[in-house]
RNA sequence: GGGUUCGUAACUCAGCUUGGAUAGAGUGCCAGCCUUCUAAGCUGGAAGUCGGGGGUUCAAAUCCCCCCGAACCCGCCA
């Protein structure tokens, strides 16, 4: 800010060091009673040869105080600066008030693909797959708010031998059973077969050969096999639908893996022939061993292609198609490997958009008792772990409004659930590991989304309240502790932003959301709005929170209620 | 065996990018606060060898090295 810009040019008339070299070395100190902006002397030490402490005293006694700077004071080796408040809070509140939901934003323009959550369809979508929607929604919005077209892309793993499985167990005991003749969610149905499948198979090694045939009559095109696959993908396709509905997700772009599983061949023979790949055993190979990522098989022997094939094919076809800037894969950090493989093996060929690409690899979700397993059915089931949440939201809202309409129960109870669980899955680092246990995981009150939700809707219930209008002029000067604190935290909100794009990283957003709102909390108990002295440029501080708080919930996919 | 990532309070996590002033939250536990803008809240308390060891530095949770522990990967599966 200026404010730093300006008593870096105070000290550079003071001292040996340049503005920009004082810029990088000043900081906000631990405890705001220090002051607001520190001077560590360290770096005046080793040039005058003299103790901190005495350069931060002498530096106090030069000097002199202006109309922003209310005191200069030197603690210990630090020489801590106190500013004005009134100048700083009205300049705040009048940018926020001025750009509102703009507030932070840029003008950046690129194109870029968000590839998420890419499900298999044997399967419905699981707790991991509702951490990855999480991330990929989050990161489309951050980097949209920051002035991005964003492509919203999902490739669903439409065949190979799990899907096969499913199909084998339907066929063998499903009996032309439906979703709308078992009452059951078209994707949990399919689900029910594959987990069905695991147990016989465990017991009977042999049906993995018999999961096996239908994967080859699938690939030589059997009309029965294919029409089978038909009806239970769109079963898949239908289920993943209305979860990505409930979620919040919103697809720009379909790929499916069916169509394009065989292709990149070409490249493989390309690669060949530029000797990018070699030939071993028959099959063609990227050598990689010169950047301790080993061998890698392309294309097999018999000339089927494999994933990393359909992979590079896949990479080029996105970016021929959108022309892109930025293409991120959000993608488990078990695939780790495989996309350093891919990006190294591109790189080879010369792409130049290899170096837009990212792997945006985050922790997996795990249970107390260990990994989920879709094969034994242990795993969290999306959709049933948000009507369960649903569920309790609606009990606590009942407690509180109990003649509220079933419509408005419905739809607030929705937003306070959605808001729980997303917000449980963002605000851990996502290369962290989260572990979820189901007895605590889901709560509403403490360090959760729902009590910033909670925090936004004692404050529009203040500006309802209010027979005035939000103003930005001061009736008194002297602003309390908590007031001070929830500007500096409202100013912190573009800087923030720019990290958490810099970094691809919710979770900066959900920690200074959580800061803010718990900041906001403590101004609510020290500071009664209405009827106060200074109510109108109070007003205009709530509206100032609310802004960034919606904002910032919004970047993380939550949305916020007016009343809770 | 090799590679990648993680290890901070009883539990779940911030802080590490850019080294600085007594290491911060939440949960749980203990003690308080609802005739005052919503108690899904607020205030106070107890609770820490920042995995261990070494190094760099005036200064290390933060940077470097070694060790230990955990997760994931190392397939002509996806």
């Amino acid at each position: 800010m200026n404010n730093k810009e300006a008593i870096a040019k105070i000290l550079a008339k003071q001292t040996k060091l340049k503005e920009d070299e004082i810029l990088s070395i000043l900081e906000v100190p631990s405890n705001p009673e220090l002051g607001d902006i520190a001077f560590p002397c360290f770096k005046l030490s080793s040039i005058y040869k003299k103790n901190p402490i005495e350069i931060a005293k002498e530096l106090e006694s030069k000097i002199k105080i202006t109309k922003d700077l209310e005191k200069i004071k030197a603690t210990g080796p630090y020489l801590n600066f106190f500013l004005e408040k009134s100048n700083l809070a009205i300049e705040v509140i009048k940018k926020i008030l001025k750009e509102k939901e703009k507030f932070g934003t840029e003008k950046n323009k690129q194109t870029i693909m968000i590839e998420f959550p890419s499900p298999n369809t044997n399967k419905p979508l699981h707790l991991g797959h509702l951490r990855n929607m999480s991330l990929g929604e989050s990161v489309s919005r951050i980097l949209e708010h920051k002035g991005n077209k964003i492509i919203r892309a999902n490739l669903n793993n439409d065949r190979g031998v799990h899907i096969c499985k499913s199909m084998y167990a339907y066929e063998k005991w499903g009996k032309n059973k439906t979703p709308e003749s078992e009452k059951i969610k078209s994707d949990h149905l399919i689900g029910d077969y594959y987990v069905m499948f695991s147990k016989a198979a465990k017991e009977n090694p042999a049906l993995e050969e018999e999961a096996q045939k239908i994967l080859q009559k699938w690939e030589s095109g059997d009309k029965k096999t294919i029409a089978l696959w038909k009806k239970m993908n769109k079963w898949a396709f239908d289920g993943f639908k209305e979860t990505y509905k409930l979620f919040g997700i919103k697809h720009d772009k379909q790929y499916y893996e069916s169509e394009i599983y065989g292709q990149g061949k070409e490249l493989a023979q390309e690669g060949l022939n530029k000797n990018i790949f070699i030939k071993k055993d028959n099959a063609i190979i990227a050598d990689l061993t010169d950047e301790k990522l080993g061998e890698k098989v392309i294309l097999r022997a018999d000339g089927t292609s494999i994933y990393i094939t359909q992979d590079m094919y896949l990479a080029i076809l996105k970016d021929k198609e959108y022309k892109l800037d930025g293409s991120i894969y959000v993608v488990a950090n078990e695939q780790d490997y495989h996309f350093q493989v891919l990006f190294t093996i591109l790189k080879k060929f010369g792409y130049k958009f290899t170096k837009n690409l990212h792997h945006l690899s985050y922790g997996m979700v795990e249970l107390p008792e260990g990994r989920m397993k879709s094969r034994e059915g242990t795993v969290v089931d999306a959709d049933d772990l948000i009507l369960e949440t649903q569920k309790l939201a609606k009990t606590e809202i009942k407690k509180r409004f109990p003649k509220l309409s079933e419509k408005e129960l419905n739809i607030r109870s929705l937003k306070i659930a959605l808001s729980a669980i997303k917000f449980m899955l963002l605000k851990t680092d996502h290369v962290k590991n989260i572990i979820f246990n189901p007895n605590e995981a889901i709560s509403f009150e403490g360090d959760t989304g729902p009590y910033i939700q909670y925090s936004y809707a004692r404050a529009s219930s203040i500006l309802k309240k209010s027979k005035k209008k939000p103003e930005i002029k001061l009736t008194s000067k002297i602003l309390k502790e908590k007031e001070i604190l929830l500007i500096k935290k409202l100013a912190e909100f573009p800087e923030v932003i720019e990290n958490a794009q810099r970094n691809l990283s919710p979770s900066i957003i959900s920690n200074y959301t959580l800061e803010l709102a718990h900041i906001f909390n403590e101004f609510y108990h020290q500071t009664k709005v209405l009827d106060s002295e200074n109510e109108i440029f109070l007003l205009a501080l709530v509206e100032s929170f609310r802004i960034v708080c919606k904002k910032s919930l919004y970047l993380l996919g939550i949305e916020t209620v007016e009343e809770m």
